[in-house]
RNA sequence: UGGGUAGUCGCCAAGUGGUAAGGCAACGGGUUUUGGUUCCGUCAUCCGUAGGUUCGAAUCCUGCCUACCCAGCCA
């Protein structure tokens, strides 16, 4: 399904990280480009982490370089092994592969550990005891420089001695740190003697109770980059600030490989929210049901709801990669499903909501069977059967007694085709006591078969349908978007990101299908003829198919019906 | 207010001193048994702003404005 839409597909990508390394070959800095993807198994991944995966696995693929999945578990407080399960088979799902490059941090806490001894051994780190509040308060601020710790210029031995201990358990927890000696007078708050480890009695999920000093974030990333010799070490723009800090461990310690840090924007999506916080809080507050459910933009969420990865790393092309801040239309996301799809899903024919039609001259107990394609994009797609008879069901919204201007469907005396069927006319509409319309008498064409006419009358309007006796019952979830806005972080004073929540994301709804829809499995993927894209949820059952709404087909209609 | 970044079409984004790519969206039109697809066309005399250098600047220099990030023993 993705091969034949991959290759008729060029977009050139150039970026400005591109053209360092391109730079970095050429001068002969480097001869083999090695990225890294490092999560941190706190969570699930989203489709911000999809920009990066793509543009780390994506240029180790360009260049014929390689591009590692490490791990970032240096706080155990948070981590789960159900969450690295998930990353792993969402970067798989996405299409990339790191082969024998599947690394964690916590492989390398030994290594971490003497290279912390040897900074202490050359005087270039410290054990502190302050508090928590004392470091905060002794860091300055942003405008005022800090003050020295006291315990700043201890011994090298007693440093060492004190910092096996922290190791060897002796110390409860917060009483010590480890601390890099660098300037508490720095611009750069993250240069003022910042922590290096921290004491934890914390069950690691992979060390279990090995250790009960952990690493922090600044010191271990830059390291386990230089381990892993990493060329380029791509990162999100908020880690500007930490370069430096990065720059120092490496130059400070006696490393093989000097990885440069490049930052690039992250990617924010208008009608929706990325940051890990706010997708657990959803969860957790039960605005959706699980990191799954197809309206969260987490990749979970989207392979439920039906983005193909091929649509997913489409967009990450196209979207590109700077270092200005910036928010991408929804858009462009459904541009990309739309258009893999258009490719590869077939048609099939689904009445979302019934209106049934009496042929009043045709048959009583006949049953046809019409011939439809499956793909007119694909004629390799091949052809079905679709039973047609007296009674069918067309869209309720297909039909309209008071038709408007350039109205080109169903309206009492019009004409309009059956899509594969005929030509049908409305001769009645019978209503309810209230008004409602409850059925459509109508006639056929019985020339008509297929679509066509001899006498090539032009019928503009086209309508799906499903034919009543056969059609199945099935449940389909129509999703909006989460938020109603398309930035929900702007909110009135004293509001939070739930202000803006759509109480209309997902609405459910019970349809008509054509019957060749019985044999769908779960993750099958069609176009409802003049509806949209449709996957097959996981929620169905052999009685009952499930389809979540993916996205709908551009519908140039509705936009007119609006003048 | 210290430091770090960034400001090119409604939204992304190329461009790196030689006179504004491309995509999405939008708009107009042709084809069409999906008001889908497809096709054709329109869409920045202008690059946050004010000066300066230059034959020539979005690209170099200076000032100013705006936005984002940094004061976790989170990452």
């Amino acid at each position: 399904m993705e091969e034949k839409s991959e290759k008729n597909k060029e977009i050139e990508t150039s970026n400005f990280i591109r053209n360092i390394i391109d730079d970095d070959l050429e001068s002969g800095k480097h001869t083999k480009i090695i990225t890294r993807f490092p999560p941190e198994p706190n969570g699930y991944l989203h489709i911000g982490h999809a920009k990066s995966i793509c543009l780390n696995f994506g240029i180790a693929r360009d260049y014929k370089g390689q591009c590692h999945l490490r791990f970032d578990d240096t706080n155990p407080a948070k981590e789960e092994t159900e969450y690295v399960e998930s990353i792993m088979e969402d970067v798989h799902w996405l299409g990339f592969d790191w082969g024998e490059n599947l690394f964690y941090a916590s492989d390398y806490f030994q290594q971490l550990y003497d290279y912390a001894e040897l900074l202490i051994k050359n005087g270039k780190a410290y054990i502190c005891e302050l508090s928590q509040e004392e470091i905060r308060a002794t860091r300055g601020t942003l405008t005022e420089p800090g003050t020295n710790s006291p315990y700043r210029d201890r011994s090298i031995e007693e440093n060492l001695d004190l910092f096996r201990r922290m190791k060897a358990g002796e110390f409860e927890e917060g009483a010590y740190s480890l601390r890099a000696k660098i300037d508490m007078a720095s611009p750069f708050i993250c240069m003022r003697d910042p922590v290096m480890y921290r004491i934890k009695y914390v069950h690691h999920h992979r060390t279990g109770d090995e250790w009960c000093i952990y690493p922090m974030y600044d010191y271990t990333h830059c390291l386990s980059d230089s381990i892993e010799a990493i060329t380029h070490s791509l990162c999100t723009l908020e880690f500007e600030n930490n370069r430096p800090l990065y720059d120092w461990f490496i130059n400070e310690l006696p490393v093989k490989h000097k990885p440069r840090q490049i930052e690039f924007a992250r990617l924010n999506l208008s009608y929706t929210v990325m940051s890990k916080r706010l997708l657990l809080d959803l969860v957790k507050s039960n605005v959706v049901n699980g990191w799954d459910d197809p309206r969260m933009p987490t990749i979970a969420g989207m392979r439920r709801r039906g983005y193909t990865p091929q649509s997913i790393r489409d967009f990450a092309d196209r979207i590109g990669v700077a270092k200005a801040n910036s928010m991408v239309d929804f858009d462009l996301l459904q541009f990309c499903v739309r258009e893999d799809l258009n490719l590869n899903a077939n048609r099939v024919m689904v009445v979302l909501d019934p209106l049934e039609i009496v042929i009043e001259n045709y048959p009583e107990d006949k049953v046809e069977y019409l011939e439809a394609e499956n793909n007119p994009e694909n004629p390799n797609a091949g052809n079905r059967y679709i039973p047609f008879s007296k009674r069918i069901y067309i869209e309720r919204e297909d039909f309209m007694e008071q038709a408007p201007r350039k109205w080109f469907r169903l309206s009492p005396n019009s004409e309009i085709r059956l899509k594969h069927a005929y030509y049908i006319t409305c001769k009645e509409v019978i209503k309810d006591k209230d008004g409602n319309i409850t059925q459509l008498i109508c006639t056929y064409d019985p020339e008509s078969r297929g679509g066509w006419s001899k006498d090539g009358r032009k019928v503009k309007g086209t309508s799906h349908w499903v034919c009543k006796d056969h059609a199945i019952d099935v449940d389909i979830r129509l999703y909006d978007h989460l938020f109603t806005v398309p930035d929900p972080m702007i909110v009135p004073e004293g509001k939070d990101y739930k202000y803006h929540l759509n109480p209309d994301s997902l609405n459910i709804i019970q349809s008509k299908a054509e019957p060749s829809l019985k044999e769908a499995k779960i993750g099958d993927k069609f176009q409802f003829l003049r509806q949209g894209y449709f996957s097959v949820d996981y929620d169905s059952i052999p009685e009952k198919p499930v389809f979540n709404r993916i996205v709908g087909l551009k519908d140039t209609w509705a936009k007119e019906a609006k003048k």
